[in-house]
Formats: C-alpha cells, sequence, structure tokens
RNA sequence: CGGGAUGUAGCACAGCUUGGUAGUGCGCUCGGUUCGGGACCGAGAGGUCGCAGGUUCAAAUCCUGCCAUCCCGACCA
C-alpha cells in the first residue's frame, strides 16, 4: 500500500507554537496538513487520505438516503447572488473578482443559489419532485478570523445537499432521511455528537438542527440540561424562575449624580453596586416604533426573544437620535421609571427590588427602584440569553453551558431561493409554485479536526477505524536486520492481498522512533517487528486504542500465508 | 474590524535592555560504533535576522512605516 520511505509523512517532534488547539498540533506533528496562509492548508499523503475516508462515508450514506451526487462550480457570477439578495448579505467573507471582461465574479461560499438555478430550469412539473442532490467540493469564504488550524478555514471542503419537494409533507420526509443519513455518518466517523435546536441564521428559513460535538475548541455556545434539552446559545431558552414576590420596597427612587458614566461597569465600579442590581435599559425601534427593553445589569438582550415577546415582525437597536427623542436623555442613562414608550422587562427584573438603572436625565441616575410599583412593563418573559444555572426550560434542573463545535447543520429553507432565484413547477391543478426546498451541510476538513479533538492522548492521535489513513502500520525495528526486513516484506504482501491498508514503516531509524511516530500518527493496529520474537517464530501486534498487545505465532519457512491476524 | 502578542536555519528558541556584522537544541549530510520506546563519537552543510526606509563609522539590536502569523473579542455557513 505505502511504504513510509517513498512517501511523505513529515512528523514533527517539537510542537508548532502557533497552534493551540489539540487537533492543530497533532495535525501538524502527525504531518496531515501544512499551512500556506492563514486559513489555508494541504493536505498531505496521510491527511489527505483521512479525508478520503470520511468522503467515502458521506458518498455512502448519501447514497443510501437517495440522494445524487453533482459537481457544481466554484466560478459563481455575481449576477445569480445578486438575484437572490445575498450579494450583499454576503459582505466582506465573499471573495469577488473581475475576469478580463470585467463580469465580476464570487468564489462559491455555498451553493443555495447555484443549484436552485440548476433545479429550477430542469424541473417542470411535480412528477419531477421529490429530488435531492448533493455535492463535496471546495468553499470559499475570506474568514475574518481563521482559527484553531483546520476547523475554521478560508478554503474548506464541504459536503452539502439540498432537497426540492412539492410540498411541505415531502419536505419533512426529505428533511428526515437527512438527519438519519446525519446521525450514521457521524456515528460511522467515531464521532460523539448531539443534535441542537439551532437558529437558521442567513441561510433563511424557518427550521434548523445543528450537529454539535462538545470540544474545547468549537465555536459555538451550547445550553444543555441534566434532562437532556440542548439549543445553541442564540435561541436556548429557560425556564420561568419560581414568581418570588419582590423585596417589600424600602424606600422611594431617588436620583443620584453619575457625570459621565453610562456603562453598567462604570457605574458598578464607581458606587461598589453588583451589577445584578441594576436594570439595563435598551432601546429598540420594533416595527417603526421604540420600545425598552429591561434586563438585569449582568445580562445581554437576546434580539430574537425579544422580538417575539414584543410579537413585532422586525427589530433593531435604536439609533443615539432615536434613544434622545424616546427618552430625553442621551445614550447611557435610559431607565423604565416614567418611561412614555412601552417597556419589555425580562423576568429578572420582575424580582429585582430596589434597583439602580438610568434616570432618563444626562449624568443621573436612580436608585431604590422596583418594577410594579415604579413602572409597569408591557410584558414580561424571557428576553435575555441564557446563562449557566438558569433554570432548564422544562423546569427541570439547571442550564449549563458547554463550548462546542459544529459538524453539520441542516435546515428547512422553504421557499426562500425558490421564489428569489427561481425553481417553479406545475403542481397537480395546473398551477405554478415554488419547489421547497431544504439544504444540508456538513464541513469535512472540520470532522478531520473534531475526530482528532476526540480520539487523541499525549502521545498523538487515536484514529477511529473507519477514518484512518491506514489500518496497519508495520513496524521493522531493525532494518538492517535481513530476518526482520523479510518477514516485514512477507507481511506488507500478506497483508495487502488480504485488502488490508497497511503502511510499512521502512525507514532506517531506530526503534524509538519508529514507536513514537506510530503512536503520533495513530494507525489502529501496530505489527511490531523485532529480532528477539522472530526468532521464536512470533511477532507482536498492538492496538493504538487500547494499548493491548497480543503475541502471534508466524510459521515463516512455510510462506506469508500461513498466518493471519485477527482483530483484537 | 478592535485589543494583545510574535516574526532570527526545516522545527523550537537564545541574542535585542547596554549597536561592533549571528548562536543553541532537535532535524539534515558524511564516517564510525550502536539498534525493543525520540542513541553516541567525530566531521560538515544550512540564515536576505519578516520587508522597506531612517539614525550611525557600524543595526538582528535604536527610530518610522508596512507586511505576515497566532490569541481574545466583534462577525459568521
Amino acid at each position: 500500500m505505502m511504504r513510509w520511505s517513498q512517501t511523505l509523512i513529515p512528523t514533527l517532534r517539537n510542537i508548532p507554537k502557533d497552534a493551540e488547539a489539540a487537533s492543530h498540533k497533532l495535525a501538524l506533528r502527525a504531518g496531515l496538513i501544512r499551512q500556506l496562509a492563514s486559513g489555508v492548508y494541504s493536505y498531505l499523503p496521510l491527511g489527505f487520505r483521512v479525508l478520503h475516508k470520511i468522503i467515502h462515508i458521506l458518498r455512502e450514506e448519501m447514497n443510501r438516503a437517495g440522494a445524487s451526487e453533482v459537481l457544481l462550480p466554484a466560478l459563481h457570477p455575481a449576477e445569480i447572488w445578486r438575484k437572490s439578495g445575498r450579494f450583499e448579505a454576503l459582505g466582506a467573507d465573499k471573495i469577488v473578482f473581475k475576469n478580463r471582461a470585467g463580469n465580476e465574479f464570487v468564489l462559491g461560499p455555498t451553493h443555495e443559489e447555484v443549484i436552485t438555478e440548476l433545479v429550477g430550469g430542469s424541473i417542470k412539473s411535480f412528477r419531477d419532485l421529490p429530488v435531492t442532490l448533493y455535492q463535496i467540493q471546495t468553499k470559499f469564504r475570506d474568514e475574518a478570523r481563521p482559527r484553531f488550524g483546520v476547523i475554521r478555514t478560508k478554503e474548506f471542503i464541504m459536503k452539502d445537499a439540498y432537497s426540492f419537494d412539492a410540498d411541505e409533507g415531502g419536505l419533512d420526509r426529505s428533511y428526515q432521511k437527512m438527519a438519519e443519513a446525519y446521525t450514521r455518518i457521524f456515528t460511522r466517523c467515531g464521532i460523539s455528537f448531539q443534535i441542537v435546536k439551532a437558529d437558521p441564521g442567513l441561510m433563511g428559513g424557518n427550521m434548523s438542527q445543528e450537529f454539535m460535538v462538545e470540544c474545547p475548541y468549537g465555536e459555538d455556545r451550547v445550553a444543555k440540561s441534566e434532562s437532556g434539552y440542548m439549543a445553541s446559545l442564540d435561541i436556548a431558552e429557560r425556564g420561568k424562575p419560581d414568581s418570588k414576590p419582590p423585596a417589600p420596597p424600602s424606600a422611594k427612587p431617588e436620583i443620584f449624580d453619575t457625570p459621565h458614566l453610562r456603562t453598567i461597569e462604570e457605574i458598578a465600579h464607581r458606587f461598589k453596586i453588583k451589577p445584578s442590581q441594576m436594570i439595563k435599559t435598551i432601546v429598540y425601534i420594533a416595527d417603526g416604533k421604540p420600545a425598552a427593553a429591561l434586563v438585569m445589569g449582568d445580562s445581554e438582550v437576546n434580539e430574537g426573544k425579544l422580538r417575539r415577546l414584543i410579537g413585532a415582525s422586525e427589530i433593531r437597536q435604536a439609533a443615539a437620535k432615536e434613544i434622545q427623542e424616546a427618552t430625553g436623555a442621551p445614550v447611557g442613562f435610559a431607565g423604565p421609571v416614567g418611561l412614555s414608550i412601552p417597556v419589555y422587562a425580562d423576568w429578572d427584573v420582575l424580582a429585582l427590588a430596589d434597583a439602580v438603572t438610568g434616570a432618563n436625565q444626562q449624568d443621573k441616575h436612580l436608585k431604590n427602584v422596583s418594577a410594579g410599583r415604579d413602572f409597569k412593563p408591557a410584558a414580561a418573559g424571557d428576553i435575555r440569553y441564557v446563562k449557566e444555572g438558569d433554570l432548564a426550560p422544562d423546569g427541570k434542573g439547571k442550564l449549563k453551558l458547554v463550548t462546542a463545535m459544529e459538524i453539520g447543520h441542516i435546515f428547512k429553507l422553504g421557499t426562500r431561493y425558490s421564489k428569489s432565484v427561481g425553481a417553479d413547477f406545475l403542481d397537480a391543478k395546473g398551477e405554478r409554485v415554488p419547489a421547497i426546498m431544504g439544504c444540508y451541510g456538513i464541513g469535512v476538513n472540520r470532522l478531520l479536526a473534531a475526530a482528532i479533538e476526540e480520539h487523541h492522548d499525549e502521545k498523538g492521535i487515536k484514529w477511529p477505524a473507519s477514518l484512518a489513513p491506514f489500518d496497519i502500520e508495520i513496524i521493522a525495528l531493525n532494518q538492517s536486520d535481513p530476518l526482520t526486513r523479510e518477514t516485514a516484506e512477507k507481511i506488507y504482501a500478506y497483508l495487502q492481498a488480504q485488502g488490508r491498508e497497511v503502511l510499512y514503516d521502512d525507514r532506517d531509524e531506530r526503534a524509538g522512533v519508529k514507536f513514537n511516530d506510530a503512536d503520533l500518527i495513530g494507525i489502529p493496529q501496530q505489527i511490531i517487528l523485532g529480532e528477539r520474537n522472530l526468532k521464536e517464530g512470533k511477532i507482536e501486534v498492538k492496538s493504538r486504542r487500547t494499548g493491548e498487545t497480543r503475541i502471534l505465532n508466524v510459521d515463516l519457512s512455510a510462506g506469508p500465508a500461513s498466518f493471519s491476524l485477527q482483530d483484537f
């Protein structure tokens, strides 16, 4: 299959200083990848083999789920992105340029537009549906901040699939099939994942789920409870706290001077008040009308939740001028008392007594403020991001926040793209209607990183069998010993004949170097050939995963076929 | 994009404060001894000190600008 001496596996003894994450360090040290520029990597023979293993699993499972593979262009005319309205939304993340004719192109960061255009031009009737297409190809995003080696890069391989259905029921079925395929894929890759409700974000659409891996070098925060609730921080909800009545107000609100102190931190620091004793008042413009959101000083308003509580369809933070108009004071001094615009309070705020908040006058704040007595919210609810220790939404147990990495994401897109880009068909009644779409993505390189993050120890990588670049590594301890060399060659030939993928470390290196490199690159099984054992007709087989070793008998005189190797 | 840090041989780093023309470990090449968990001895090769400009008799070292990379944050399929 492959001889070490004839390929490129540049293992590193020193830890490259720019690497932080375990997967980054190990991928570099094991000679899987090399960096060309920030967020741009080459995959060397070992790394590329792992990518191939992942891709093979992806293909099998996509095909099994009834999807068909295509290959779409990476070069997209800017036109098509303008058509969907995402050209601007893409912002600085898109890599755009003009060709010699002056036509603008973007290097495909994702392919909803292209696939919709393609399918839209090809389907005519509801009889052509459903159809699910997928592809595996390089995407380009000029990430502002590539991170952690191969976890977030500017150029990455993605498996993306798109389903087109005639109706919502069809979409549900297509989506379900993909969800099942994803579960099979990650399970086969040996990755411990969890499915989390997520925010569809820029993609649009009405439902999405993320496949997440808990990992210190992930980029997402996920809230989870003991009873199994899991949601991305963006949309995680919390249970309504026991409506403990606020402590009886001790005194009436009182104005005090806070010259140039605008932020919660400044006031908290200057007057030695806990942020949790303060009411943060943020002015929003909801469907064109001002409204104030109230949360405890140590919390952050979640705009999605606020929008739902208000019942608005669009919401944004107010500009300085609008704040001045709505509260009569400059930014930094807003408070709920005496405010003429409706105020929406988080549950936390209802339980606060004697709180500190803005006085709606420049350089002044109020103390001894209590909800109910000093102001009445238009509505109260969960309008902030959850925090560690919050009550779980089902009221059972507390929420924990964990760092996680997203390895897959599935969306029900609906008609967002089929309407804007154009993918119509004639339904059974002869009416022209847009196809109902779903889209489904897996980051291939990221999966490689996730597997290393989960499967490694101090010595190196411990590949799951399904992703390992090779099944078995032959370690010939003394390459200058004829018996060792001969046996190695025989076993190498034998294993290949058995259809095993084998790496033969035939380098003229010392035993220690080979052992350490073998543990580093993490091939699941090692066959160790040493003179002492060979003289007695024995070889040693070691599992990288468990460290377990077994001594097997080999009858060398009878040729390579006289022994066999079982899995542990 | 804001904040912080770093840039000297393939990798990891010292030298910079106090300017005098570059060093250590690993790796690499050759010879020898070794050979079951990163050997030893001897001899070598390898560097535009990130780039540009400035100060100076003299710059890796001091000054200015730029670039690159990493980390934190913002942003984000």
